[in-house]
DNA sequence: CCTACCGATCGGTAGG
DNA sequence: CCTACCGATCGGTAGG
């Protein structure tokens, strides 16, 4: 709430004239052009945690638009509508997710690649799938990183052509997971079928936006153990 | 939205006089003692299907009360507020889901001792584990199952008073598994700790109110032959 | 349980 | 991006 939203107007005009101009007013426009973007994706950021922490209903633009110290209206000068702003925050939180997916899977390619041809093909999916895990908890569990759990907990809240927007960018996140979830069936790590297992899998890991919490209990390299020691046989 | 939300009044009561008295008015008062208790567990479980539907907050009360034929300010009259109604919902399902999670143990103590000695301990906690699954997937997805889906998903919605009443329930629910677990690790089924493997358990399983579509796709029994061969390894 | 209503809040906008 | 505002909706209540 800010005083702007009271029903009578602040007497404080010629009291705030005595202090320094300017000095929590709104920001001076220096660097005009790439002013617009940051204060967007101060928004963006500042929408993501509130939306994490009290959900979208219970959110009101008015409480985005003060975390950034913004008045009541200026978010629809950056954005259409709330949805709009829920759609951004999730496209954002996917494009992140996408690349430090991608960033695993190189990575795993690599480590692969420097054991120069010792490792079997089985223990490069088992590192696959383990470097999956611990990117998946990145993205949901890391420091800062709201977008994602908003995807996964406010989805209701989008429209029809808005949840087709963002389809495309979660098959393409789920779909990483069917050949390594293939490869480790076919060597008997994995028993249940693939399908099932990348829903149960991804399930057990989504869940513990609802549990982990970071100041205390495990880190996110244990959890990663714990989920690999849970899911995975031993070859045979 | 009712014709009574409307800004003006409707200029229908001469025509509605003209229509039998009371054939889809309020409903005439037979049984008046029970009838109270009917009403309210109406409401109970139609709020129960739309905070499912619609999520807490996008529900307004004034749904509610259409949904079983009140008025708008009637649901207020059985609960006190829009919160207690919401935990209302909640303890109803914890409720049912502990009848139903003791039942599943109780079977599967009686299916142990039909085997008379034959079945192994490891065994036993194999079926026992299977049952509780079993049970927890119908508690989630079974038809007109919507009160747990909502304890899960709109938690967030309660004050802390709220949320200790129903963390009891909670904890003697997830106690049940604990045990069963820990035999399962002793018997080399299970390699994860058992804390953490019955919180990426449980999460596996709450997860499929996501996905789960019961009109195309897996049957329950399906879901917990592929749970079971992606939480536990042969026995050694 | 209905009638009639209230105060508060919300998403969004016109004009600058 | 602010100012000033609007229409709609919401949870809840007094009185019957």
């Amino acid at each position: 709430m800010t005083a702007h939203a009271l029903p009578f107007k602040p007497v404080l005009g010629p009291l705030t004239d005595l202090l320094p101009k300017r000095a929590r007013g709104r920001p001076r426009k220096t660097e005009d052009e790439r002013d617009d973007g940051n204060r967007r994706h101060q928004l963006l950021t500042a929408a993501a945690r509130l939306f994490r922490e009290k959900g979208f209903d219970a959110t009101s633009t008015r409480d985005i638009a003060a975390a950034v110290g913004m008045h009541s209206g200026s978010p629809f000068y950056h954005f259409k509508s709330k949805d709009a702003l829920l759609l951004a925050v999730m496209e954002e939180g996917m494009r992140s997710a996408l690349a430090r997916q991608a960033e695993a899977l190189q990575g795993a390619e690599a480590g692969s690649r420097a054991a120069a041809g010792a490792v079997p093909a089985a223990s490069a999916s088992l590192l696959q799938l383990r470097r999956l895990i611990r990117a998946h908890f990145d993205t949901l569990l890391g420091p800062g990183n709201d977008f994602v759990p908003v995807m996964l907990y406010e989805h209701r809240s989008l429209n029809v052509r808005q949840r087709a927007a963002l389809a495309q960018l979660q098959v393409a996140y789920e779909s990483a997971w069917t050949p390594v979830l293939e490869a480790l069936q076919a060597s008997g790590h994995l028993c249940a079928p693939v399908k099932l297992s990348r829903l149960l899998i991804l399930g057990a890991l989504n869940w513990s936006v609802q549990w982990f919490d970071e100041k205390k209990g495990a880190s996110l390299d244990e959890l990663t153990d714990a989920a690999m020691a849970l899911f995975l046989k031993e070859s045979r």
